[in-house]
RNA sequence: GUGGCUGUAGCUCACUCGGUUAGAGCGCCGGUUUGUGGUACCGGAGGUAGCGGGUUCGAAUCCCGUCAGCCACCCCA
């Protein structure tokens, strides 16, 4: 016997798992094009070297790689900008510019799990190129605002920052050299508290004055119409005060656009450990899990694909990590709790009517009702039991004796209500019927 | 990848200093009810204690390894 067993990492998903991942899916897939993202999909193995070129070490540890069985060397990729900064590069003069796609699928990164981190997970990707237009960058915001308000969050808060900012008072405090391993250190701010990043600055060489000026301006908060006016104190002219205008037009627009306030919040904190940030960048956070971590992130890019062609190609965009996102929804209760798709259940009840209940089914299911019929004809209370079991909202109960008087019962499952449809069989009267009641369940 | 914690039935957990045939609740299956699902009652199935090795007269319990989950670091979705 082979132990049957999973990868560490990797994971099985159970209909009632996969059902939510496919609901995010979709809610994603239709927030996208609503913005006129168009979708592309990429190989999940490239050239090793088209994936390590811009590989910092810590992604190449994390890489799956091995040599093909016609000697190439590979990997999977273990992200989705680096497929499309190829992509881009190669397909740039068919598409167009300025550019827009999304890109749901599979990545791979071999590091160490932990909940909501796994070996093999999902991204749900979008981003313009093309342009350095302001509009992009407050799209961007708006896609990540929209896209968690369908999933039917209710308390999240996008935290934004632009690193011109952070340049900015980098390059007035003398620190524009190591500007990689001071926003690394900052961006720990959150989780390890300001001694620690203050130590690890001063490790870093950073002057005593310096460490107390980009603290303070870490940990400016409040109302984003206090936090403005501080931060453009502290950033002064020239980039910085770029960065900070940058902020003040994102605000605006987006309370323009109509998101509430307090879901878009500007917090100079946000540093972004990726290094070709260049102007906005965006984490946001479920309130009640702050330890869950960003589930959706991006920022803006001066130049995509630099490694692959001549052709720069600046851009805005983010990640959606649904995993992550989901292993947030079952803590938090919000998961749905249906394990199948099944809107309505056709019992199997007369074997003499088998063809009646597939001619039924069938005339359901053009009219868009996905319904479950029973393949046995069990007793009815099995067969209803499994019906509620599996969360079925509805049931369709047909005997003989409602084949005799052209009647059919119709059971809302949670309300344990019955209802009869007179249908005379006439098929259409029934589906007609059974639609306008299940849009009266609670599924409805 | 480094360090720590954990691993007993489908799920949540128990089993006092290592000591007989490892228990409970929930769930599952069946019955009470050969045409009607959440309750009640009755009955039943299900565990080589993650896996492998060691110590011991004897291991779920102690030790080592391994696999997996979680936590921290790191990094990030």
């Amino acid at each position: 016997m082979i132990q049957p067993r999973t990868l560490k990492g990797f994971r099985d998903h159970l209909p009632a798992q996969a059902l939510a991942r496919e609901r995010l899916l979709e809610v994603a897939r239709r927030i996208y094009r609503s913005y006129a993202f168009a979708p592309i999909d990429t190989p999940a193995l490239e050239y090793l070297e088209v994936l390590t070129g811009k590989g910092s070490d810590e992604t190449d540890k994390q890489l799956y790689r091995f040599v093909d069985h016609g000697g190439r060397e590979v990997g999977m990729r273990f992200d989705l900008t680096v497929p499309f900064a190829r992509f881009a590069a190669q397909h740039a003069h068919e598409l167009g510019l300025p550019f827009k796609r999304y890109h749901m699928a599979t990545v791979w990164r071999g590091e160490n799990t932990q909940r909501g981190r796994y070996r093999e997970f999902m991204q749900c990707d979008f981003d313009t190129i093309g342009t350095t237009s302001p509009v992009a960058d407050l799209e961007m915001v708006l896609v990540v605002h929209d896209l968690l308000a369908a999933i039917g969050l209710e308390r999240f808060t996008i935290r934004i920052n632009d690193r011109r900012v952070l340049a900015g008072i980098l390059e007035r405090l003398g620190l524009a050299g190591q500007a990689t391993g001071v926003l690394r250190s900052l961006d720990k701010l959150a989780k390890a508290g300001p001694e620690k990043v203050a130590a690890e600055l001063a490790e870093q060489g950073v002057a005593e004055a310096a460490t107390t000026t980009l603290l303070e301006m870490a940990q400016l908060t409040g109302p984003n119409a206090e936090v403005l006016p501080r931060l453009a104190d502290l950033a002064g002219e020239g980039r910085g005060g770029a960065g900070v205008a940058a902020l003040e037009g994102i605000v605006a627009g987006a309370q323009a656009a109509g998101v509430p306030s307090g879901r878009l919040v500007i917090d100079p904190g946000i540093a972004r450990g990726l290094d070709y940030y260049t102007g906005i960048v965006l984490e946001s956070f479920l309130d009640e899990l702050p330890s869950l971590g960003s589930v959706c992130s991006g920022g803006r890019y001066d130049n995509l694909a630099g490694l692959y062609t001549k052709q720069p190609l600046p851009g805005v965009g983010a990640s959606l990590g649904i995993d992550r996102l989901l292993a947030g929804l079952e803590e938090l209760g919000q998961a749905p709790a249906r394990e199948t798709p099944a809107e309505l259940f056709l019992a199997h009840f007369d074997p003499a009517h088998v063809n009646d209940y597939l001619a039924i089914a069938a005339a359901l299911r053009q009219a868009g009702i996905a319904v479950e019929f029973f393949p046995e004809p069990r007793k009815l209370g099995q067969q209803l039991k499994l019906a509620d079991k599996r969360g079925i909202p509805a049931a369709l109960v047909i005997g003989s004796d409602e084949f005799k008087g052209g009647t059919a019962q119709f059971k809302d499952m949670a309300a344990q209500t019955a209802a009869t449809i007179d249908w005379q069989g006439d098929i259409a009267t029934l589906v007609a019927a059974v639609r306008e009641r299940l849009a009266g369940t609670a599924a409805g």
